[in-house]
DNA sequence: ACCTGAACACCGTTCAAGT
DNA sequence: ACCTGAACACCGTTCAAGT
């Protein structure tokens, strides 16, 4: 007995813990090294084993993307409705921004619980401001599209190299970017953006039809 | 020398027709069908061939999501900058869509020259409207953060499954959403929401600081 | 119900070698 | 300059087998 080895006092496998240390994982050595095998060794466990707990290793993607959304808190009703759709909005953006390998991952569909409870959070706010129908629709739409754009440019920008640099030895083919595409500010780009469409919304904007 | 076999006349392999090739295969069998060896196999090569040509398969991805662009055509100067925009953006909108693995692969910079010719004439057309400075920058960049999270919305949506059904089935716990989140006309929803842009880089939107 | 190991059919990439 | 083959170090996933 004594001299058996103690007995791996370790917890036991499961979902949650699954997908909290595929986020960990993620945020620690990027996305290109979340391996079932990885994900396994780093839960002491055989890599078919998470075979048992999850279909397939997008499930645990799944997972993990909808996680993200499960840190940001819900936006309580009442109070200025622009004020809400910013903080929904900032929240996603700031949640996104803490773990800059969802962005790659945004081309899945955002059905998981949490990420549903925030897009309802969303729609609750914009129908606050008395839109409805098909204007409700389209402003959840831009706003949703705006957000992750924004994230997966900003995301893509700061891991790649220096653009500035590279843009600015084209100058001459591409004046205006050379100008304007260096020194980014990318919280007051997003929040001019945002004043766009809040300011728009209201503004009419209708079918937005070309005249 | 008759009796040898007639000399495959293949053409000589190149970037150009590697490129192509890419594209094709990623038209018809889906990204992730495209492997190396698999895209080889299309040219009549080993895969290890490739790799003169190109130094790592992310290079014939950045290659073909360019290629995407540079189907577009460059909008002519002149006209209304409103419906120059449109144009622009629509057309990437419409480029994207028509290569639906596009849109998961637009985590990565778009620095190609056809990417940087338009993003260069979709800052000539703000400009034009009079917009200089952070402002011409934000408005550029809302558009463009726009038109790629529409699109990535859009392709994974209809990729995946029925998620109105799937709604439905939660209409108590996401009303708006099940409400909301059917029967979906992308065109109206996106024209809409560019329309929102539109009107507020216009009319004011400043610096969108929360009051 | 949960975990394991061996095995299958793949990957991207390198490199010495050929023409 | 361009192409080839063999080889390395990986992948996701299945499945029969164990407890």
């Amino acid at each position: 007995m004594w001299l058996r080895p103690p007995r791996e006092p370790r917890q036991t496998l499961s979902l949650g813990r699954i997908v909290a240390e595929a986020v960990a994982l993620l945020d620690e050595e990027g996305v290109a090294r979340l391996t079932m095998r990885r994900l396994a060794e780093r839960l002491g466990t055989g890599s078919t084993t998470l075979y048992w707990h999850v279909k397939t290793k997008d499930d645990v993607l799944d997972l993990a993307l909808d996680a993200v959304f499960g840190e940001v808190p819900l936006p309580d009703a009442g109070g200025d409705w622009r004020e809400r759709v910013r903080e929904v909005i900032g929240g996603w953006r700031a949640a996104l921004l803490r773990h800059p390998w969802s962005a790659t991952i945004l081309d899945r569909p955002l059905m998981g619980p949490h990420a549903l409870d925030h897009t309802e959070a969303l729609y609750a706010a914009l129908a606050a401001a008395g839109l409805e129908g098909p204007r409700l629709k389209a402003a959840a739409y831009s706003l949703a599209n705006f957000v992750m754009g924004s994230v997966i440019m900003q995301v893509t920008a700061e891991g790649h190299g220096d653009a500035a640099a590279f843009l600015r030895e084209r100058a001459a083919r591409y004046p205006l970017l050379a100008r304007h595409g260096l020194d980014c500010d990318w919280d007051a780009a997003f929040a001019d953006g945002l004043g766009f469409l809040l300011t728009g919304m209201r503004d009419g904007g209708g079918t937005g039809a070309p005249t």
